[in-house]
DNA sequence: AATGCCACGTA
DNA sequence: CGTACGTGGCATTC
């Protein structure tokens, strides 16, 4: 095996104290020009600046461990210095808007980090960093002083050293005493008279023409000091003794200008810069709304209170492959959080599993694993492996505990006792990110490279194991996933997350996997007679459309129906798209009742039987041998807390249409079993948005019982609720879900047909009945761009950083999201509860009935024989009373033999 | 073969 | 100029 390597902390981790001294705008200013101004959020918002300055500080953080930390700004244009000489800094070019920009974003970061900004009007950052460092020596500290300014190097001393950039603010030079005087072959405490006699471009200083450095040098170490050398320049001959003396005053001013002040009167004492733990909530704020990706995970590495993982980022870990049998293995770790990696295939019912490997997490530097083959695994390894598995109370973190639940289920075993899912975890920590893959993620959050440790002949292993023996990826997979579930707990807590994790995503994970490998039976004969129907209204309805324009074309295809609409039969344009002009339904439709061309009769008919044919078509491909389809639940999909379904999607079936409506007869009761009952909440949203927003109005319309569209009809119209026609109803529903999205006045006017000023004073009247309604939805939005995110019930967070994004799309955007995440989170927090609930009292009746299917708010149960009664009361109540709310969860309940006939 | 876009199904 | 998804077909790109 490679022998163990750790990587040193470039800290010396001396005791006593140690003072970190940044200037801020010189540092800033650095990265700046250091990095690329494509360094920017999506929104556009340049982060260069604060992206470099926030890198160096959290290196300066990790490598100096500094037990006090200040960070000083320039303030005011006038300074004693400008008061002086107003050519002072005269020259400087005005400081770019995109790097003034950055600069309140320095200092939100720096209020996370809890590191104190200092400044003072009329002092310049350097003063205050002179002030620090004296204060600092003389109470015997360790100084760094971090500056881009050459003038700080006057401040050098065995007790403070310079930390000048190098390169970027990635490298920064150590001037201590002896480097200052190496560089610049002079004490540091004669740099400014150095400086004085060469003169300062940057500030506008001229120094003594023809005089460099190495002059000014050899002339102070000659005459000792610089009023030495004043007072004796007329020993100096030649040309640039005269222009030394043609300069003299020049030299003096330089000189009384470039020396910092050290008695600056500060509001903080040294003792007030003592490092606080960092306000991670704010960290995560902050790098939501910058878009840290990275630079987050090292910053909260860095947090001097932060709970750090056992091994540093980066650090090596060495993971010992256990060769003897699982058992001993088990016995060895008892009690400790297990990591388990399955490999195989995860699809339900379809899954196959041929190799696990437990570890434990790695513990400085080392962990352990054990790798089995399921294949040649002989009854006693195969005992011992079931039952752990199975075992409750033998702790295991997992990435993604639902696939590995089917790929085990392939070879019958059952899994229990996860207590940390790391995919899970992360999606409850970021929910709006694309994907969770555990490379990623250890990468991100560990500094880990999982897939270098793929890869044999790579020769720098972040894990050093010997990566030609079998299973050494899976069981570095394995270690990864307990440190990473180290790593993801303190982030957790920081978002309130951790019930979200631990009592509803986790439990619900087993229940899902239930469901996904139970299955829907269908009839796969109805399916196919469907086909054949769908199949010839297409076949029909395209003949007809060609017959029309004498010319057929892919009806399928938007580039080529828009020459047939928009050419051939110049028909009026539709909006605009960025192929072109939009052939949607409600634009063809649109056209249809302008122009009653039966192109268009022909196209929409062929379109809607198209569509059901290619739904029927994947649903007949999706059919398991038994006669069941199997979908997936995802789980980390929607970033608003929703489950989504994949292959097949069983959440998009047809319903609208009388035709579409016939797929459902497809989905029928199984072998065995009675019925399939459906229960679903009625306007479960709506009854969110009441009791978020307190409005009474709307909290008295469920409470009365009456219908809602009516009742709040009745209220907008200001007429009886009898008199409320359907046409009022129609309107106020479309407007009353709307609300909920965010639809303007403008999107209702479209949807209802009507004029934008109807729509407008629609919802003014709406408004005045609902006036709870409207202060919720301004005020969650307002309270979403001061915290950065949403809540839903659960506390379920999405986090918005566009809310104060600068692009007016991006920003209403993002306050559309956040009208929206609350109220569909808060449905998808209430029924997930529900299915927890129903899955228990299933459980606790010991009944034979199943759940299968989750619509958003819907869930289909199997009904076994006898059950019914059971059945429905149990849904009625775990639906009914997953969460109280100031207004009834109204639950309706249908049953027959087929998802058709179980709806209402 | 992979990707982007359009269109459309659900809540 | 209405949120959240997934899928399939077409057209374009590699």
């Amino acid at each position: 095996m490679a022998p163990v390597t750790t990587s040193a902390r470039t800290g010396t981790g001396t005791q006593g104290t140690r003072l970190l001294l940044i200037d801020g705008h010189s540092m800033a200013y650095r990265a700046f020009y250091a990095l690329p101004d494509t360094l920017a959020t999506s929104s556009g918002q340049v982060t260069n600046a604060v992206y470099g300055f926030a890198s160096m500080l959290t290196n300066l953080l990790r490598d100096e461990q500094p037990t006090h930390v200040a960070v000083a700004f320039d303030a005011g244009r006038v300074t004693f210095r400008t008061e002086r000489y107003a050519e002072y800094k005269a020259t400087r070019d005005a400081t770019p808007e995109v790097f003034r920009g950055q600069v309140p974003l320095i200092r939100e970061v720096l209020e996370a980090l809890r590191v104190p900004a200092l400044q003072r009007e009329g002092i310049e950052a350097d003063d205050i960093l002179a002030t620090l460092a004296r204060q600092g020596a003389e109470a015997g500290m360790e100084v760094l002083v971090c500056s881009g300014d050459r003038d700080a190097l006057q401040l050098v001393t065995d007790r403070v050293t310079v930390l000048y950039p190098k390169k970027g603010v990635s490298e920064l030079s150590r001037m201590t005493p002896a480097a200052v005087e190496e560089k610049y072959k002079v004490a540091p405490e004669r740099y400014p008279d150095l400086a004085a006699l060469v003169g300062e471009t940057s500030d506008n200083l001229p120094g003594v023409p023809g005089v460099g450095p190495g002059v000014a040098a050899k002339w102070i170490t000659q005459f000792g000091d610089l009023d030495s050398l004043l007072e004796r320049q007329d020993e100096l001959t030649g040309k640039r003794g005269e222009a030394l003396r043609e300069h003299a005053a020049q030299v003096r001013l330089n000189r009384e200008l470039n020396a910092l002040l050290t008695d600056v009167e500060l509001p903080l004492g040294i003792d007030d810069l003592a490092v606080a733990g960092f306000d991670r909530e704010a960290v995560h704020r902050v790098s939501d709304a910058l878009q840290f990706g990275a630079l987050r995970d090292r910053l909260l590495a860095v947090d001097p209170a932060g709970h750090e993982a056992d091994a540093a980022p980066g650090d090596a870990v060495r993971v010992t492959l256990h060769d003897g049998d699982l058992a001993s293995w088990l016995a060895a770790h008892a009690g400790r959080r297990v990591g388990l990696d399955v490999s195989g295939v995860a699809r339900p019912g379809l899954g196959d599993a041929w190799q696990v490997a437990l570890a434990t997490g790695s513990d400085a530097g080392e962990a352990s694993a054990v790798v089995v083959d399921l294949a040649d695994l002989d009854g006693a390894q195969e005992e011992s492996l079931r039952s752990w598995l199975a075992d409750a109370a033998a702790p295991k973190a997992v990435h993604g505990a639902k696939s590995a639940w089917h790929m085990l289920a392939s070879r019958d075993l059952d899994l229990h006792g996860v207590t940390f899912d790391t995919e899970l975890a992360a999606y409850l920590c970021y929910p709006d990110q694309r994907g969770y893959d555990l490379a990623d993620l250890v990468l991100r959050h560990l500094g880990r490279d999982l897939a270098a440790a793929d890869d044999a002949a790579q020769g720098a292993l972040d894990l050093e194991l010997d990566a030609a023996a079998p299973g050494s990826e899976a069981a570095a997979r394995a270690v990864a996933v307990v440190d990473l579930a180290e790593a993801l707990d303190p982030g957790l807590d920081d978002r309130g997350a951790r019930s979200l994790l631990d009592d509803v995503e986790m439990p619900l994970s087993a229940v899902l996997a239930r469901m996904e490998a139970t299955g829907i039976a269908t009839d796969t004969d109805f399916l196919g007679g469907l086909e054949a129907s769908f199949a010839q209204a297409v076949a029909t309805s395209a003949a007809e459309a060609y017959d029309v324009i004498g010319r057929e074309v892919n009806l399928g295809s938007p580039k080529q129906l828009q020459e047939v609409l928009f050419d051939q039969l110049a028909m009026p344009r539709t909006k605009k798209i960025k192929t072109g002009y939009t052939t949607d339904a409600a634009s063809l439709q649109d056209l249809f009742t302008r122009t009653e061309h039966p192109f268009l009769a022909h196209l929409l008919a062929h379109r809607d039987a198209a569509k059901l044919r290619t739904t029927v078509e994947g649903l007949l491909k999706a059919v398991h041998p038994d006669g069941r389809i199997r979908t997936t639940f995802q789980q980390t999909i929607a970033a608003t807390g929703r489950l989504s379904s994949t292959d097949p999607n069983l959440q998009n079936i047809p319903i609208r249409t009388e035709a579409g409506r016939r797929i459902r007869q497809a989905f029928r009761v199984g072998e065995g079993y009675d019925v399939l009952l459906t229960a679903d909440y009625s306007q479960i949203e709506m009854r969110i948005m009441a009791h978020l927003s307190g409005d009474e109005g709307l909290i008295e319309a469920f409470r009365s019982g009456e219908d809602l569209h009516r009742y709040v009809g009745s209220r907008v119209f200001d007429v009886d609720p009898a008199a409320v026609t359907s046409e009022m109803r129609a309107k106020v529903k479309a407007m009353s879900y709307g609300l909920a999205y965010g639809l303007s006045a403008y999107g209702l006017s479209q949807q209802l047909t009507i004029p934008t000023g109807e729509a407008q004073a629609l919802m003014d009247d709406y408004f005045t009945r609902f006036g709870g309604v409207r202060d919720y939805l301004t005020g969650v939005v307002e309270e979403a761009r001061a915290t950065g995110y949403t809540a839903t019930i659960l506390g379920r967070r999405r986090y918005l950083p566009d809310l104060t994004s600068d692009n007016r799309q991006r920003r209403q955007m993002a306050e559309r999201m956040a009208l929206n995440a609350p109220i569909q989170g808060s449905a998808a927090d209430i029924i997930k509860l529900a299915m927890l609930g129903v899955q228990h009292a299933i459980d606790a009746q010991e009944l034979r009935s199943r759940l299968l299917l989750q619509v958003h708010d819907e869930l289909v149960v199997e009904v076994a024989p006898g059950e019914r009664d059971a059945v429905e009361a149990l849904l009625r109540d775990q639906m009914g009373a997953a969460v109280r709310l100031d207004v009834p969860l109204d639950v309706s309940v249908g049953s027959g033999t087929t998802w058709h006939d179980a709806g209402h």
